[in-house]
DNA sequence: CGCAAATTTGAGAGTCGTCAAACATAGTGG
DNA sequence: CCACTATGTTTGACGACTCTCAAATTTGCG
């Protein structure tokens, strides 16, 4: 995480860009692969896109990670603004070359990659093996996880993405999100308040509907 | 990868291990994290198992691949060979002292576990987004694609794994891997010779099932 | 050759995707 | 300020697909 407090050894070499609209472009799949990027405020979702017209919303990006690795040289996905955001915008060669004079700089790269695959892991799981319920507690209690959308005292848990988003994310279609949302709902774990505004009743019963590790 | 022509930071500072059965644990989710591998020879599954006797495999990893990355000092999946295996055992503090010293082999490291998360992308855009022909034909592909399994002359194809592991990979029950079996056959795409060897009539139709890029 | 395990097939129930329509919300212009 | 519209969300109906349970069939090996 970039907290204020520790020593970020990615803000002093990036440059900061900021976008004031959700729905922007950061970059597409394909493109050079020439900056990497760290998020200091907002949303970003990296999708892909595929040739049907359907998308798949790979991850949900908050303050602290990291995006935009290359893959042979190229992004592999497109990143999209959800908010307004800032960001801090680093070229790779720079990064690269600081990294070879610098192992720690380098280990927390290593580190962060390595979290993001373990982030791509839980994802394969809950695609693979949750049902469509799991899969939407699972979405809620991630972002019920930061601060900035969630509120524990009254339990209200504001949505920064819509139901397309979440539908693209969870790998269902829209209505069934809307209709997922309405069964958790009836069974009296959530209340809508309005469509992005939701009042988690039963944090507990949430996690209840995760799977736990067997063996 | 790990061809014999290139240097091979790896080899030389690891341990050889041999495992002549398949279905042994290598290791196991939660254990702490002492080593990593390579594999020289064989394949090896990553999995997840679920308290309600589910399963998900993450990976099936071949010959130049590793394994075994730590999450929080701890391993984040189990590792299970699949049929005889040779791999090199390496002692993670030690490859973090010499990571430490040479940074083109830290650099080594990191380029491996971003192509994971590369391929863990891909796993995610094959459980979101497509149905259970191209799930399919995507891990015949993935098969065929290693010369140790695949034919291109009479297009014998020879699975390593069974039908519970095709299930397990692809997010679906095992009757439904049959019968997705059964379909490609009836389409003239591919014939069963034995249950583990499928002889591949039309690889460029199995190609055209796989969803191209959009945008 | 025979048996245990693996695979395939069949039937029925349940879930999801799609098409359509109803409903809600926010913003716009009169 | 209000009607109106565009957008986003929810609900309904129905067909298609998958999971589960069960049985038939095949395979691999002793």
């Amino acid at each position: 995480m970039l907290s204020p407090g520790e020593p970020d050894p990615w803000r002093e070499l990036a440059t900061l860009v900021a976008y004031d609209r959700s729905g922007f472009e950061i970059f597409a799949e394909g493109e050079d692969a020439d900056f990497i990027y760290a998020i200091d405020e907002g949303v970003v979702r990296i999708v892909r896109y595929v040739d049907n017209g359907q998308r798949q919303i790979l991850a949900f990006m908050m303050p602290g990670d990291l995006f935009g690795l290359p893959d042979n040289g190229t992004y592999a996905n497109t990143a999209e603004t959800i908010s307004a955001v800032r960001l801090y915008r680093l070229p790779w060669h720079n990064l690269i070359q600081r990294m070879m004079e610098d192992p720690q700089l380098q280990l927390n790269l290593l580190v962060r990659v390595a979290d993001d695959l373990h982030r791509a892991q839980r994802r394969i799981m809950m695609l693979g093996q949750q049902s469509t319920s799991q899969r939407l507690a699972a979405l809620l209690l991630e972002f019920a996880g930061h601060r900035e959308f969630y509120d524990d005292r009254d339990g209200h848990l504001r949505l920064p993405i819509n139901r397309v988003d979440v539908a693209d994310y969870l790998g269902i279609a829209r209505e069934t999100a809307a209709r997922a949302i309405t069964r958790l709902e009836r069974e009296g774990l959530l209340r809508r308040i309005d469509p992005k505004t939701i009042q988690i009743l039963d944090i507990a019963g949430l996690r209840a509907l995760q799977p736990a590790k067997a063996k």
